[in-house]
DNA sequence: TACAGCTTGCTGGCTAACAAGCAAGTTGCA
DNA sequence: TGCAACTTGCTTGTTAGCCAGCAAGCTGTA
């Protein structure tokens, strides 16, 4: 764990007490292995210890454990919608053309799932009904994602669901290949830690993308 | 569960004993529960109990629950291989152009997992790394869709990787949208229930994939 | 044909491990 | 000193796996 920090004396404590470190400690110790191992087989006694803490401090900070696992969503779920955000604040001020928004979306989506596995994987079990459900969490990012294509692509209210379909198709195409990185992409002879793959991933969903709009924008 | 055969004398028989019957029943049961529930929370008991054989029963038949989730992975992924080599005769056969055979596919896998919500389970859990972990399992079923790919492309060796891309997004824009139809799809306004939602889904992921190889052909 | 002897299918009791949650105790800090 | 921030011991429940045992029914023999 982290060393402990110098206190004004200049002694160490043995035992210094923060409870807004501890939290955030727990909290990404949980988010870590709900993500990597799931729900039932993440125990607060593992969490307790990747945190630094003993096996009844997650318990003491969030009472229990279905609550802690509200608390890594709904934090991880946060995370996701103010990256959805900015990504849609850049888009506009960017006055770029659509197509090379869209470019740049998919790659800043690409990304941005690349450096947040454990969004990945917490949503990915969420999905498949692990843990307890809290069916509302991913609402608002998805919202403002789709209210930000919309805009972005200048799409009429009649033409929103046309503008869903290809988000959806975006966020399949840039999630898949990170949940089976390891499975199905072998099987298909990719290699995802290769040195140009994710290059070359791009380039193709980009491609798929562009052409599957072209001369249906405006 | 299913009502026992009457025995010559007619006589119902009360314990009927039948060790393939069982192990069928069993790997049924695994395979719904392993899942919907995943490995950990799926126990024993519950896998014997929804077989109707005692908890016992499981483990006397496949010697551990991680033989058990072997079995149960290797049984549908076999069904899986099977059904790619069954689509692939059925396409070669079919003397038609690649972009009709393309949009075949596209619809006859979009129904295959609707048909076969454990095996999209299963194999999300394994990506996921959830059970004991069996990485060759999908293999066979990949190289042969990968290959019918090829073939059916008429692309030479050079480009086998960019039918592997384009096998790779085809299975994604099928794939994501099942994983996730109670969760991002409602965070998007669209309902994978709704009575049109899988047609215009088809239409979309069909119009995608045909314009991104436009002219790429042969 | 009958029956002893054996195999096989299946059950349920037992155990050791480990889980979550509670409550009582301890320690550092304002 | 008092309270917040922890820790530790305990209870209760659940699990996988082992094992002894029972019963169905086959097989060889007379």
């Amino acid at each position: 764990m982290a060393s402990p920090s110098v206190s004004p004396s200049g002694r160490q404590p043995v035992n210094e007490r923060n409870a807004a470190r501890s939290r955030e400690s727990i909290l990404d110790a949980a988010e870590r292995l709900f993500a990597s191992r799931g729900y039932d087989a993440a125990s607060l006694t593992d969490v307790g210890s990747a945190a630094g803490v003993s096996r009844g401090t997650p318990g003491y900070f969030f009472g229990s454990k279905a609550e802690l696992w509200r608390a890594v969503l709904e934090r991880c779920f946060a995370e996701a919608r103010a990256a959805v955000l900015a990504g849609r604040d850049r888009a506009m001020a960017s006055n770029e053309k659509p197509e090379v928004i869209l470019a740049a979306v998919v790659n800043d989506y690409f990304d941005f799932l690349a450096e947040r596995p454990n969004l990945v994987g917490l949503m990915e079990r969420q999905a498949l009904g692990d843990g307890p459900e809290y069916p509302d969490v991913a609402r608002a990012a998805g919202q403002e994602a789709l209210a930000a294509i919309v805009a972005e692509l200048g799409f009429d209210d009649r033409r929103s669901r046309e503008a869903a379909h290809l988000l959806l198709s975006m966020v399949s195409l840039c999630w898949f290949p990170m949940v089976h990185a390891r499975t199905y992409l072998p099987a298909i002879g990719l290699d995802a830690d290769a040195k140009d793959f994710v290059k070359e991933r791009k380039a193709h969903v980009v491609g798929l993308i562009l052409h599957g709009i072209a001369g249906r924008l405006k």
